[in-house]
DNA sequence: TAGATTGTTAATCGATTAACAATC
DNA sequence: TAGATTGTTAATCGATTAACAATC
């Protein structure tokens, strides 16, 4: 809306783009602050700086990738992420002819250098992209390294040994195979709907 | 717990490995049927199997990559798919420099022959991996060929235009930044409840 | 001032949890 | 038969929606 130079909005305009009701909307806005004004509507510059400052936007995280892997470039290469507020100042990688390459403008490291590294610089989060199985030591380490959030692609629901369970320290799962059964799920919902089965 | 040798489980025992209550799981699998047994519990093997027949994952969907970049790379060595009853049979590109190359021993197709493709091979799924701008064209393409699912990576919520609404298509976004927000914000309010800030 | 639209309270709805009879 | 644990109904809780006084 910003760019299209939409200033100005009401609950009922916002419900019907985003297919919720205008009640919940003021509701949901209103567990953060009264971020809009009577008979006007909510002004959408100021309501899109408060929701960046609520999800945290304004913080600036300092983050590193470890594993540089398909997913890992990929990830490197997502324009979106810094505009979010995300920075990219390093990428890990444990594979003697990975390490060294250029991703980026970013050297790659070794996964060794890790500890000095996050001594050296504010590392708040780590996205992890290394196979299954090395999952959980990478996590540890990184846990122990003081990274404050964890951004896991392994598809498995990552947990902490009990010594790093008390520090301090957030992890996201992205599980790209459980949203992928879901699509699965609702084609075939589709189809049984439908009444024509999957014609296999 | 299959691979573990684990072939019983009570609602009990599954709800502390899961961290909700063992009334929900009854629950929820009691929507789908009767899975379990009076003074047993559950067959880990046949809830296994139900909940894959719950999900369609016996449905072995066929499913395309388009965008051979860094995420389509990724998904197509994605070994977890093929396991969860995701056959991977194509991998499309317009760029001339990628197309012919061989991914995972699939070559990659020019996307304008997404049609013949899907006229001779049964397509399920697309999964979208093109430029965020490209998104909404390549979707359009996908569903005029008769695709019934699409999984699109880009940072962008994907509806189609109103001449496909009618088709039977089913969309599953998956929005990575919104992931990675939610870990920011979660951080945040690690941070804020230990009353350190973020130290910058 | 009149109209519009919020913030907020009250009503409704749905989802989670608790309880227990049925039954393996 | 006794013990365990389900399937299912009833009670509770929380989230969504509706309504409206406050106010820009």
């Amino acid at each position: 809306m910003l760019n299209s130079g939409i200033n100005r909005i009401s609950s009922k305009e916002l419900s019907e783009r985003m297919g919720i009701t205008a009640s919940q909307i003021r509701q949901d806005l209103n567990c953060f602050g009264g971020f809009g004004q009577q008979g006007y509507g909510y002004n959408v510059e100021s309501l899109y700086k408060e929701i960046g400052r609520i999800l945290g936007l304004d913080n600036n995280f300092q983050t590193i990738i470890i594993g540089a892997g398909n997913m890992g470039r990929a990830l490197a290469n997502y324009k979106n992420f810094e505009k979010r507020g995300f920075k990219l100042i390093g990428i890990f990688d444990k594979d003697p002819k990975v390490v060294g390459q250029k991703i980026n403008d970013l050297d790659v490291r070794h996964i060794d250098d890790l500890q000095k590294f996050t001594q050296e610089n504010k590392v708040d989060i780590a996205m992890l992209c290394v196979p299954h199985d090395e999952t959980p030591i990478v996590a540890e380490k990184a846990a122990a390294c003081g990274i404050k959030g964890l951004w896991n692609f392994s598809p498995m629901e990552l947990k902490l040994s009990h010594s790093n369970v008390n520090k301090n320290i957030v992890i996201e799962n992205v599980h790209l195979s459980d949203s992928l059964m879901v699509l699965g799920y609702k084609i075939n919902e589709m189809m049984k709907a439908n009444k024509n089965e999957l014609p296999r």
